[in-house]
RNA sequence: GGGUGUUUAGCUCAGUUGGGAGAGCGACGCCCUUACAAGGCGUAGGUCGCAGGUUCGACCCCUGCAACACCCA
């Protein structure tokens, strides 16, 4: 075989594979099924994506080799406004506006967009080597989900739980649109506290002080409230204030909510512009003055003099027409939290407007319950809290945008603007026994994205139709995704399908780990410390990348800054490393933890894992191609029944791992038996089997059967974690041994059999090893090259010890190297030598010619003091009454074992120490 | 301010019912031993954040504190 280059086979492999339809279905078997939660469709996929595609594909790998009926449902959203902002963005360029166009040309754009772009996410899935069922690919806005969102959002109105009111929303005055909380991003920024003087009423020298951080917003002030309990304000509530600039009167209140420690501890009311504060006005029934224009300017509610000033102009002319007053108090810096909006990155601000909402409470009550009883399992457990919390102050969701792409909302107005809800038009007219001539306007906004992702799991089953797929594959499995969505799609998605399909939308969530740059930061576009996955699949230069990272930055000035940090990062770019070299990364760091720091360095020793795999096979098929290769286990010796009993152990742990989404456990089971047991011991214990010309063709034909076969479910077991280079070298296996299929992905998974779990054989090569290192460790501490033989001494062996010897002569002797061996009895009088013990035997090279005196006596002292430390420690349990008394019998017993081990071992080293000393 | 987590070797992290602290990478030394130098062999390195408590025994359980991270106000 030639060197391990994956970019050689990877792609070819899965253009087979779906050529061959093998992601479809089975058809056979228990169903196994999972959504995929779905992307952007004209977007990229980032690390995150990467990161759950790769555990996702793993479990379904692993169940349909097991003979599961799995389906993984790919699918895609069209994210409302992220894509409606790319496509104005490209207008903008040529100076057209998406008015210039009107709403039908511009949605026609957006289709267009999402032809040409739509593809990059589908092929970046394919090179990660998902195996998605691509032939039913659905997408939100495609004409079955669209039918499903009508009907939820129709059905939903006729039983109140969408309404439609004027509220307080998250406004951005860039989209012009109502935007989620989950698009809102607030971060502590610089500001001022200003504190405003607000004279009375009743006499135009006293006044109150409110401290503000946002005093634009005073415009639309329409009360001053204290705390009920503070002293220093007792005597004013009630009482009237004039409010400067606009002149009006408004009252003071009194509402547990305020902070008494805050600022002044009185503060403005602005309905209108604060969450907080409208609250509030609810409860004191205040006016609510909106001040503000779509667009965030000022409007005619305010003085004329601030009328069509944008927010910040008419900060500034407020404060200095309130310090040409007087009324400014005083001025302090102040840090706050300022919520910006994630697409646009501006500020946003609290408006009042007409929006639709579904009113949430009725529904997260059932939601709730079925978490509780344990009906969907949060994996891990602790996130079933987050949950909780989230759907305990559950707040009515506002589904409408102020966008033109996207479900638009099937309600119709007449010209008193009152609202008909229905399937289409005509149904309204016909419900509503409206003539064809009444006029009739459908309202301009769209649903939220979310919407329309909460119905996923059943709607891109064929929902509203009870169809066969259903049937099968719903409830899904498990859902995996982040916790950073729990609250806006996980709960969601639980609610409307409880709702609707009357059964949990999965029986499992499991939560993954946030991927975050080396320093620990969310990766993010607008920061600029992305990685594109395929850059560390395929490679990429320093240039390209700082390229890439540049062109998305929120703030563009910060692009230095992001060159620097990439060149020290990334001084070399980033090389390629193949698909299944990042995947067995993701796995590997897949623990139970938050944020999971993103190490190259991960990478490229996972790198080597895989070129150690597909060595390893070259050295199997080096041994066994062309010749006779055994076929059965009748002639194993122990070291095949060591390695095969070491197999079934890993499969046991892998199997184990991937039952409890332990990507990590399993992925160290994999390598370890790879790297540590079938490669550094296996390979080389039957080397020099293999190698010996007058050998019993029975005992070498057996190794090569054990060889090839302990390769080849090797491949199967890590098939779902490296697909692409387990499927290369599958395919180089004989068919006599592999059977007749076509791919290893539809072979049958390994089980483990325990009745192949052989301790005998293992204490046995436990023997060996510690033999084989003993001497290493003497080599390798007395600068003996590997090269130059060395005399051996076996002094004080057992009977099991020599039987042991002559059984594995023939691999001793390669691997420790010995000019010469010798078996002596402890009596018998030994040269100086180094030693080594292997429980009662000593192994002893002596010294003459080979070994340092001084480096000797300091390896000796070594082991001697690690000896007296265990030995203090051990006499410290014996000697304590109540550790004899309390502890486990099984504890104390291997306790006392352990001190006369460590005693005739310490007896022998000190021995030892006395001799070379002499010398 | 509330909530949830994290703190273990130079770095990134395991440590599953409390019973002798581990891995990978990095460092150091030796080796082109016929699958692999993307390799082999060996070595060094840790009062497990701090302070108490429970226990015969604590990285693990309890309490408090500190630092950091994220979420929610």
């Amino acid at each position: 075989m030639d060197k391990y280059q994956p970019k050689d086979f990877e792609e070819k492999w899965y253009q087979r594979w779906e050529q061959d339809k093998n992601f479809a279905p089975s058809g056979d078997g228990t169903p196994f099924s999972i959504a995929i939660p779905p992307p952007n469709v004209t977007g990229t996929l980032h690390m995150g994506h990467a990161f759950q595609h790769s555990l996702v594909d793993s479990l379904i790998r692993y169940r349909r080799m097991k003979g599961d009926n799995t389906l993984w449902q790919m699918g895609t959203d069209h994210a409302g406004i992220a894509t409606q902002l790319v496509v104005t963005e490209q207008l903008a360029a040529e100076n057209i506006t998406p008015n210039q166009l009107g709403r039908e040309n511009f949605v026609q754009k957006i289709w267009e967009w999402k032809g040409k772009s739509g593809g990059t996410i589908s092929k970046q899935l394919r090179r990660l080597g998902a195996s998605l069922h691509w032939e039913t690919e659905r997408f939100t806005l495609d004409d079955g989900l669209s039918r499903a969102v009508l009907e939820v959002f129709v059905r939903l109105y006729e039983e109140g739980l969408i309404y439609r009111g004027k509220r307080l929303v998250n406004w951005d005055p860039i989209l012009k649109t109502s935007i989620s909380d989950l698009e809102v991003v607030a971060r502590e920024e610089d500001g001022h506290l200003w504190h405003l003087r607000y004279p009375l009423a009743e006499d135009s020298k006293k006044f109150v002080v409110v401290a503000t951080t946002r005093p634009e917003t005073m415009l639309g002030d329409t009360a001053v409230a204290v705390h009920p309990e503070d002293q220093r304000y007792k005597d004013l509530v009630g009482k009237t204030i004039v409010l400067p600039l606009t002149n009006r009167a408004i009252p003071i209140i009194s509402d547990e909510y305020v902070d008494q420690d805050f600022g002044s501890g009185c503060v403005k009311i602005t309905p209108a512009h604060d969450f907080n504060d409208y609250d509030m006005g609810v409860r004191h029934n205040l006016e609510v003055i909106n001040i503000l224009n779509e667009d965030a300017s000022i409007n005619e509610k305010a003085p004329k003099k601030y009328q069509g000033m944008d927010r910040y102009e008419a900060r500034k002319t407020v404060l200095r027409d309130l310090e040409e007053m007087g009324m400014i108090e005083k001025i302090e810096p102040h840090m706050l939290s300022v919520p910006r909006g994630e697409r646009s990155g501006v500020i946003i601000e609290p408006y009042l407007s007409d929006q639709w909402f579904v009113k949430t409470g009725p529904l997260a009550v059932p939601a709730t319950e079925k978490v509780k009883s344990g009906e969907i399992e949060f994996i891990p457990k602790n996130y079933e809290n987050t949950f909780f919390v989230w759907m305990k102050d559950i707040q009515d969701w506002c589904i409408s945008r102020q966008q033109w792409w996207g479900h638009r909302i099937p309600a119709w107005y007449d010209k008193e603007g009152k609202a008909y809800v229905g399937r289409d038009e005509q149904e309204v007219r016909v419900k509503n026994k409206l003539p064809d001539d009444y006029w009739l306007e459908q309202d301009e906004d769209v649903l939220d994205t979310w919407f329309s992702s909460a119905l996923w799991t059943f709607s891109t089953l064929g929902w509203p139709d009870r169809t066969e797929d259903l049937k099968t594959f719903h409830p899904t499995s498990v859902m995996v995704t982040g916790h950073d969505i729990i609250s806006f799609w996980v709960s969601r998605m639980i609610m409307m399908t409880l709702k609707f399909v009357g059964e949990v939308p999965f029986k499992k969530v499991y939560v993954t780990g946030m991927v975050t740059d080396a320093d620990g930061k969310k990766q993010s576009k607008s920061k600029g410390n992305g990685l594109d996955p395929l850059d560390i699949i395929e490679g990429i230069s320093l240039e390209d990348l700082i390229v890439k990272r540049t062109a998305n930055l929120l703030q563009p000035r910060m692009a230095e800054r992001v060159a620097k940090n990439t060149s020290r990062e990334f001084p070399e770019g980033i090389q390629a490393f193949g698909t299944d070299a990042l995947r067995f990364t993701f796995y590997s760091i897949a623990t139970r933890s938050r944020t999971i720091r993103f190490d190259m360095n991960r990478v490229e020793g996972y790198q080597h894992f895989c070129n150690k795999l597909w060595n390893a096979a070259n050295f199997v098929f080096i041994n066994t191609n062309e010749q006779e290769v055994g076929n059965s286990i009748s002639d194993y010796d122990v070291i095949d029944s060591w390695i095969v009993s070491e197999l079934n152990h890993t499969i046991e742990l892998v199997t184990q791992a991937m039952d409890n989404y332990r990507f990590d456990l399993a992925a160290k089971a994999i390598y370890e038996f790879v790297w540590d047991e079938f490669c550094d011991w296996y390979l080389e214990l039957v080397k020099p089997i293999l190698n010996k010309p007058d050998i019993n063709e029975q005992v070498i034909q057996a190794k090569r059967f054990t060889l090839i076969s302990i390769l080849e479910q090797t491949l199967r077991l890590s098939h779902p974690f490296l697909p692409f280079l387990t499927e290369e070298i599958w395919q180089k296996i004989p068919r006599k041994i592999r059977g007749e299929g076509n791919t290893v992905m539809n072979q049958p998974y390994p089980l483990p059999n325990q009745s192949l779990i052989n301790p005998r054989a293992n204490s046995d090569v436990t023997w060996i090893k510690e033999v084989v290192t003993g001497i290493r460790n003497i080599r390798g501490e007395m600068d003996i090259s590997f090269s130059i033989p060395i005399p051996i001494i076996f002094s004080n062996g057992s009977n099991i010890d020599k039987d042991r010897f002559h059984k594995f002569q023939l691999i001793l002797e390669y691997l420790i190297k010995p000019k010469e061996i010798i078996w002596a009895g402890v009596e018998d009088d030994q040269p100086p030598s180094s030693t080594h013990l292997v429980g009662e035997m000593q192994l002893l090279v002596p010294l003459k010619g080979l070994i340092n005196k001084e480096k000797e006596i300091s390896r000796l002292n070594k082991e001697i003091d690690r000896k007296t430390n265990d030995q203090s420690r051990t006499e410290k349990k014996l000697n304590n009454k109540n550790f004899l008394s309390k502890a486990p019998k099984e504890v104390v017993n291997k306790e006392h074992e352990k001190i006369i081990e460590i005693k005739s071992a310490l007896e022998k080293l000190q021995e030892q120490r006395l001799k070379i000393e002499s010398l």
